[in-house]
DNA sequence: CATGAATGAGGTTTCATTCAT
DNA sequence: AATGAATGAAACCTCATTCAT
């Protein structure tokens, strides 16, 4: 309509372009539900365009994924690598991360495809057991600190928070079960306790982890000009 | 086609046998790609039967997911209830859950939603992404404790199993996070550390927890007669 | 649900039940759109019984068909039918009708099948072009009767009833063109002019025709009980 | 099929084509009946064009509707446009209106929607019923010219005529009452009467309205150049 | 007299993808 | 470099209709 700028435009960047507005297309609708048409429009060109520089849908939507992904794990590396202990980079690289999927939903819906490629009403009731499921644990874990550590009344927010990392340990682990056939569930299941048994407790009882001392290192985690992952924070510099 | 004895079945079985079908199905192909076709075809039945009884596509899914949930919570419920202390009550839930997915892969797929949906080639590459992201958190910490611990050289195994539940962990909380806009990464990744930080070192050193001591009760977490989930291991008894 | 009477029915009753509701429905729906299930549903029957006592759909809206269009037809000549001058009777005839498609509409509408079959935008937009035709055809009588009568000035109400007059005529002559194919457009239109165009002054004037004189037939049009089609008033006795 | 010179043709110039066919097509089953499917293949082209052109059936529909309606109304008014009185006027619009619909039977249909939509059982039954009440009427119609009148026979023809004139206007008369709730069928019968009654005779009498002196204007209602409603006779002229 | 179970056929609609300009 | 025109394939869903009880 009032296109005057959409002169000629060079391949890569035209190609950017596409994929921008492919990763928030995919984010909000899912990989079935979204439309090739869609997304040639809201890039400003028409489809054959599309399938000249992508291929195909396909193709299109490996090409967010490889972008999306490669930034991601810039942003951490950037962060984890460096002088530290590695204990520090460890640190540094999940404040990383964390910081990354604040700033980049969309990113990272596409990589995880949580949410969408679903009705609401699935998504909802995918929700709500996952919910039921993280309110077990939870209470589960109340009882446990409260029954452990005497008056301590673990405060809602802690016991949840251990929920998620129990939940999503979990799952996680379900991957890693199908590689290792030898493995039982009970060992699976001990091995996780043993590592989050103890821990547990300074969460619930509401610690917060240290830096141990950042002897002569005064920078800890930098990440001085991080193009895409702008707010990995040092230490002290806490950003709202 | 083979079977001629397609008889009249009560509504109830049919739609069992529909939903058993549609579990596998849609585990396999995802929800867009799944095609009720296929579904009734397995089934034994044609489409309208399909329909009459589940309402839509979407009324399918909703029913497959609302049941393996179920089935899956009871596990994890039954095998948690007990007399025995919180921690050992919260081994034997994981112990059960992971049981469970072990058994019924369909089940936890279509409730995890992890792969399919998507094509083969997507599914790989999400699966790369992963698969990178985990190397480079399990090689951060196996350097870890190889400088803390000195001598010890953990098994990639190990490292490769605290690695799952660190990225685990993290996927999962970033959903936390949503719900605790006041929470900053630096925030959460301090407290993921100061939960998991202790017990890696156990972990990567190989041991493995042990339940304390069960005073007397001497069969742990068990679950006599789980119509659903059928091994859920006492201590000692460790299925294949 | 709360069926206690459904009991045994005898097939006369429950196939006019069934018309009952049928009749109700390809009202409200239209023919196509009308679905057995709901009118056996509404009845309370299943549907085999529609089928075993009406053979399928097409039969059952022929027997709507035959009993409105019998009912209507019985509340006409029912009225007509008597001592008066034909002219009177006429009268009671046309009173009739009115009064009869006034009472029940569903009625009317199947057999007319006006509105529904069709979606409401659809609608709509049928009877937009209708109420144009209509504003076009007042607009010119009112002119007509204006420039003829001098002062007088018709009511939108009376043009408007003209107008349904003209356009309700030439819609059935359409049909009868249609077996009559020696005639011109010109001769019927021709033949139009000379039937309405006197009467036309005389409603736009407001005049309302009365019965030339009920010489000593003080019932005129009578229709003392007819039990479906209660209300065709006398002469004086208007209802409201 | 046969023409390989399936060309590609601009998008106003298909839409063009496609809504010609849907009128025939239409015209012939109803809207319900008629499928995309006949509409696109007799079109020449595919289905999505159907759908990425009108949108969907319903688009199509209202796309014939709107353009048929415009034309008929436009056939109407380029008659009944000009200088004449408005007797003559209104007579030319009459002239118009019968001369379109005999040369465009499907764009009537369409409009009016009478036939089709219903099986042919169905249809027959429906004018089957039509044909009764007209035979009533005229039978009616006919007593009442015949004892008004003396000597005067008349014919078949002329009686049908007039039946079809009151029926029609009874039609059509039931929608202008329910727009006036206040009125009683009472009224509305004898306001039809009033107008209808005088003309009747003239009517029955085989008398032809004559255009009452066209001053200086000798062609009457001219339609010189009418594009699509070819033949508005002037007076004489009369096609056949 | 009455019905729950079952289906073949067909409808509208959408999409990824390509041709011809 | 770019696009309007066009399509094959397949999806979901509904319905009238019939068995077998």
């Amino acid at each position: 309509m009032s296109d005057k700028r959409r002169r000629r435009v060079p391949r890569q960047v035209r190609e950017q372009q596409i994929i921008d507005m492919a990763v928030q297309v995919f984010a909000k609708r899912g990989y079935h539900p979204a439309s090739v048409d869609e997304i040639a429009e809201l890039a400003g060109i028409s489809k054959p365009m599309v399938y000249l520089y992508l291929d195909s849908k396909e193709g299109l939507f490996l090409a967010c994924l490889r972008r999306e992904a490669e930034r991601l794990a810039t942003a951490f590396q950037k962060a984890a690598r460096g002088v530290g202990s590695p204990e520090m980079r460890l640190w540094a690289g999940l404040s990383a991360f964390f910081a990354y999927v604040t700033e980049h939903r969309d990113s990272w819906v596409v990589l995880h495809r949580q949410t969408s490629e679903l009705s609401e009403a699935i998504t909802e009731e995918v929700a709500r057991a996952r919910r039921a499921v993280m309110a077990e644990v939870a209470g589960l874990v109340r009882d446990g600190i409260a029954e452990a550590a005497g008056p301590v009344r673990p405060g809602d927010e802690e016991a949840d928070f251990v929920a998620h990392v129990l939940v999503g340990a979990a799952d996680s682990l379900t991957d890693w079960m199908e590689r290792h056939p030898g493995e039982t569930p009970d060992r699976v299941a001990r091995r996780l306790m043993n590592m989050v048994w103890v821990g547990m407790r300074n969460v619930l009882g509401g610690e917060l982890w240290e830096p141990p001392e950042p002897p002569h290192a005064p920078e800890g985690p930098e990440a001085p000009d991080a193009p895409h992952a702008p707010d990995v924070p040092g230490p002290p510099s806490v950003e709202g």
